[in-house]
RNA sequence: GCCCGGAUGGCGAAAUCGGCAGACGCAGCGGACUUAAAAUCCGCAGGAGUUUACCCUCCGUGGGGGUUCAAGUCCCCCUCCGGGCACCA
């Protein structure tokens, strides 16, 4: 029956289109995560469409005009895999996958309007990828520098970061990923930190959860840049005091005065959220790759010998992902700094637990007072000075030494001590303080860092969109006009793991012009991040065959924000913080009106089996085809819903798959007994006053009632689909009373029963629906017709059943009319035989009465 | 280490606002139909005790405490499982 019904909805082109904007209706933008097309769909596809599918029909049943796009996310690296492993064109590989996953769609009913597909890895796609980089390169979003990648020695070529598996090659698992310096191209997504920050309140419709990693991802951290001065002079006491191996400061000069520090000196500037401990400082902490630290070493021959252990054992530990519990190590560098608030000469060490990347890369060591200063401080013998007390020991008179508190003391609510004018001042009044004094002085001021990083969008590979730019030997870094995009992606080119781009070895593609001055130029070979076709592809999704611009503004001013956004929550930080990025630049380069995509967005948990998440190596993997082939679509997908809410993980047990099987063909079974007498009923509204049909006809309309309400609601379409077998287990055992019926009664029940059935079903099985429509004489396919109205008359119970509780527990159930008055109730819970038991020889202290809830006798003996 | 989730029958789960714990389904058991099986239909089904049976009683939502007439649900403490981040200064 569903392939027939799938080429049925083939054949009508216009079934899922959404109207251009300005229909009248309503616009409802349902938008799920866009796949790899690695040529099988898998269970956690099924999901995800499936709830996607359920409310886009949902919608449209209720008069909106939905866009229900979906597309590929076709460029990346398994395509090249592919291409060695098979000796298949990438680009051939990857079109027949996409054939391949399409069909799988449709054999599962997805309501998706074709004619929207994007796929990216055509150039009428990426060739905006490319717009978009010029136009970011035009305002200093786009930039080169050199940075950190990861390199296989094996391959000779560079991988992604998803490519290393815990330290090593994913290719060769024996071989430990190395760390390279290279040239790269990264956006400024840092610019953007802040309001990415901010943007997430504003941002209710998302999850906590999403939000929150969002936010730790963001890291943003309020604290002070200092900057402490090289001492050059070093006099006597140095001598003396380096002889000791720099482990404690040197005094102040004399005479020395914050204020008269000469702004401008060289010195070495530290980040902190602690500038209350300042006076705790006793050395300096720099990142083995701090650029001073080179300087230093280039006169020391043993400090350099030092600090290349410490890079090569943070390399080390970096590429065994065990940074954290690295040993803390460093090495004095001879040098020193001054504080600038007190004018002490701290020793500068190296140290190996200090990133380059995060702050300034270099720290204010302050080991009373910080957990990481500290163990190196005591394993080094470094001074560690106590300025920071608990509020309650840190009384001027009662602050001696034995009150100290356990070391490191980190807790902020406490007094500052032993710091000159600051002495006494609560930490954080002493921060802001301080901070402010830096910001007087010139040497330093608050400051804000984040956790952030620019995202290095460069990749060595060939599937994937050409960055357009070029290499003049006397014009430098040359963008590609527009005139001249896209940039193609050349289709003959050989893959190899033989170093670097394959791009390079393709001469006719490397050798260029240079659009300024006409001489010759180099290709840039790298090709972007994937990642980058996803940051705005459901842009494209309301506009798809522009060939003049990315999209028109009318047309995502109608359809944007994205009304309901459903995947997977791994893509929590990478690609839905990067759209949020590609959102707000779009929106400065003037191209839309809104801040963010998507105003809602719905996590699905994942699908597992027997307790873990599906994969080869466990060989626990559920085929959507296989599925489909044995139970049909309906059966695979409403599975997918009824057996956990959507947003759990769910335990994948084929039993449960037979079970909505059977349950549907009940359903069948039930339409194909009574279609006729609907379709020649048609319209019959006497259904009289029988017990029967009264009580059959509020059980559809409690349904319809909370069916409605979980689509508005929670989503937990697990209940939804109980709620059906529920309300088809009542019209099943009431077959026989119907039939007892005048038939002018039962048909009129059955054309109210059936057709609503239908619809309800319509959302989490439309090919069921779909056939039954027809069989009750449905005028026009199911999926087009209006969502039942719940009606509250209908729906109205005649009696209600109240639990009557003595103390609490439960002993019996009154039953009587919805709205009685408390005393009615009372009465009868008292009539009830075990409730006067339970009562019999006690006095009733209390009645607690929950009207059409509970009645509750509090009794004590007596 | 820090931040989020989660824990309810043999299993997946339900109980949406503090008000009948276990809806719905799976597996299981009994029955009907059948030469038989499959399919289908009907019924039973948290545990313990008592009982010929009906009934009835007690216990029960990871563990311990608390608030309340009433707690799976709220508060405090703890255990286990899953996920994210992690030398972030």
């Amino acid at each position: 029956m569903e392939p027939r019904r799938q080429q049925g909805w083939a054949a009508q082109a216009d079934l899922y289109r959404a109207d251009p904007p300005g229909s009248g209706r309503p616009k409802y933008y349902v938008l799920e995560m866009l796949p790899y097309p690695s040529g099988q769909l898998h269970m956690g596809h099924v999901r995800n469409y499936s709830i996607g599918d359920a409310l886009a029909r949902y919608m449209r049943m209720n008069g909106y005009n939905v866009l229900h796009p979906m597309g590929w996310d076709a460029f990346g690296l398994p395509a090249e895999n592919a291409a060695l492993k098979n000796n298949t064109p990438p680009r051939e590989w990857t079109l027949n996958n996409i054939a391949q996953m399409r069909r799988q769609m449709d054999r599962l009913g997805l309501s998706y309007d074709w004619r929207t597909e994007v796929t990216t890895c055509l150039p009428e796609y990426y060739r905006w990828n490319q717009w978009f980089f010029l136009r970011m390169l035009e305002r200093g979003l786009a930039y080169r520098k050199r940075s950190k990648v990861n390199w296989c020695p094996e391959c000779a070529t560079v991988l992604a970061n998803e490519q290393v598996i815990d330290g090593c090659c994913w290719r060769h698992e024996e071989t430990v990923v190395e760390q390279r310096d290279l040239e790269q191209w990264f956006l400024r997504i840092t610019q953007y930190a802040q309001e990415l920050l901010d943007g997430l309140d504003a941002l209710p419709g998302w999850p906590d959860r999403v939000r929150t990693m969002q936010k730790n991802w963001i890291g943003r951290s309020r604290g002070a840049t200092i900057r402490f001065f090289l001492a050059d002079a070093v006099g006597d006491d140095a001598e003396e005091s380096a002889a000791r191996r720099g482990k404690t400061p040197l005094p102040a000069a004399e005479g020395f005065d914050p204020e008269g520090l000469d702004r401008d000196a060289p010195g070495i500037e530290v980040f902190t959220t602690r500038v209350d401990t300042i006076y705790g400082a006793t050395s300096l902490q720099l990142a083995p790759q701090h650029p001073a630290v080179e300087s230093f070493a280039q006169a020391d021959e043993s400090l350099r010998r030092e600090v290349e252990d410490l890079l090569e054992e943070q390399r080390r530990a970096r590429e065994a992902d065990d940074l954290a519990t690295l040993e803390k190590r460093g090495a004095f560098t001879g040098r020193f700094a001054i504080n600038p608030f007190n004018g002490e000469r701290l020793p500068i060490w190296v140290a190996n637990y200090v990133l380059l990347e995060y702050g300034t890369g270099a720290v204010m060591s302050v080991p009373a007072h910080d957990e990481r200063d500290y163990e190196f401080a005591k394993k080094h013998g470094l001074e560690i000075r106590v300025v920071v007390l608990p509020r309650r020991t840190a009384e001027p008179a009662a602050a001696g030494e034995q009150d100290s508190p356990a070391l490191p003391y980190v807790e902020e609510d406490s007094l500052v001590i032993n710091s000159g004018r600051f002495s006494s001042l609560g930490c954080e009044e002493a921060q802001e303080k301080m901070a402010a004094f830096a910001a007087v002085c010139g040497f330093g001021g608050p400051d804000v860092a984040y956790r952030l990083k620019d995202w290095g969008i460069s990749r060595q590979r060939y599937w994937g969109t050409p960055i357009p730019v070029l290499y003049c030997e006397r014009d430098g870094i040359v963008p590609v006009p527009d005139d001249q995009l896209p940039v193609l992606l050349p289709d003959d080119v050989k893959i190899t793991q033989q170093g670097g781009s394959p791009l390079g070895g393709v001469v006719e593609f490397v050798k260029a012009v240079c659009p300024r001055c006409g001489g010759p130029a180099r290709r840039e070979t790298d090709t972007m991040d994937t990642f980058v076709d996803s940051s705005w592809y459901f842009y494209r999704y309301a506009d798809p065959g522009n060939a003049e611009a990315p999209f028109a503004r009318e047309k995502i001013d109608y359809w944007f924000p994205i009304d309901q956004y459903i995947g997977g929550v791994e893509h929590a930080i990478l690609h839905l913080i990067y759209s949020r990025f590609w959102t707000r630049v779009m929106r400065d380069l003037g191209l839309v009106a809104n801040s963010e995509p998507a105003v809602r967005l719905f996590t699905q948990g994942m699908v597992i089996r027997n307790g873990a998440k599906m994969s080869k190596s466990k060989g626990n993997i559920v085929s959507p085809d296989e599925m489909i082939a044995r139970y049909g679509a309906d059966s695979t997908r409403m599975y997918s819903l009824f057996a956990a809410p959507p947003d759990r993980d769910l335990d994948w047990q084929e039993d449960g798959v037979a079970g909505v099987s059977r349950f549907l063909g009940r359903v069948y079974r039930l339409g194909m007994r009574y279609g006729q007498q609907v379709r020649s009923g048609a319209g019959a509204r006497e259904y009289g006053e029988s017990p029967v049909a009264t009580g059959l006809l509020r059980e559809l309309h409690k349904t319809i009632r909370k069916i409605s309400q979980e689509f508005s609601g929670r989503w937990h379409f697990n209940t939804c689909i109980a709620a059906i077998m529920t309300l088809v287990n009542a019209i099943t055992a009431a077959e026989p009373d119907l039939a007892q019926l005048p038939a002018a009664e039962s048909t009129a029940v059955w054309c109210e029963l059936l057709p609503n059935l239908v619809l309800l079903l319509a959302p989490f099985a439309p090919y069921l629906a779909e056939e039954l429509g027809e069989v009750c004489g449905a005028a026009g396919p199911v999926h087009s017709q209006r969502w039942p109205q719940f009606d509250a008359e209908l729906a109205r119970d005649e009696e209600v059943e109240v639990p009557v509780q003595v103390n609490g527990k439960l002993r019996g159930v009154a039953r009587v009319a919805p709205g009685a008055a408390n005393e009615v109730l009372q009465q009868a819970a008292m009539s009830l035989e075990r409730v006067q038991t339970a009562v019999a020889g006690k006095n009733i202290v209390k009645v607690v009465i929950v009207p059409g809830k509970l009645i509750n006798l509090v009794v004590a003996a007596g």
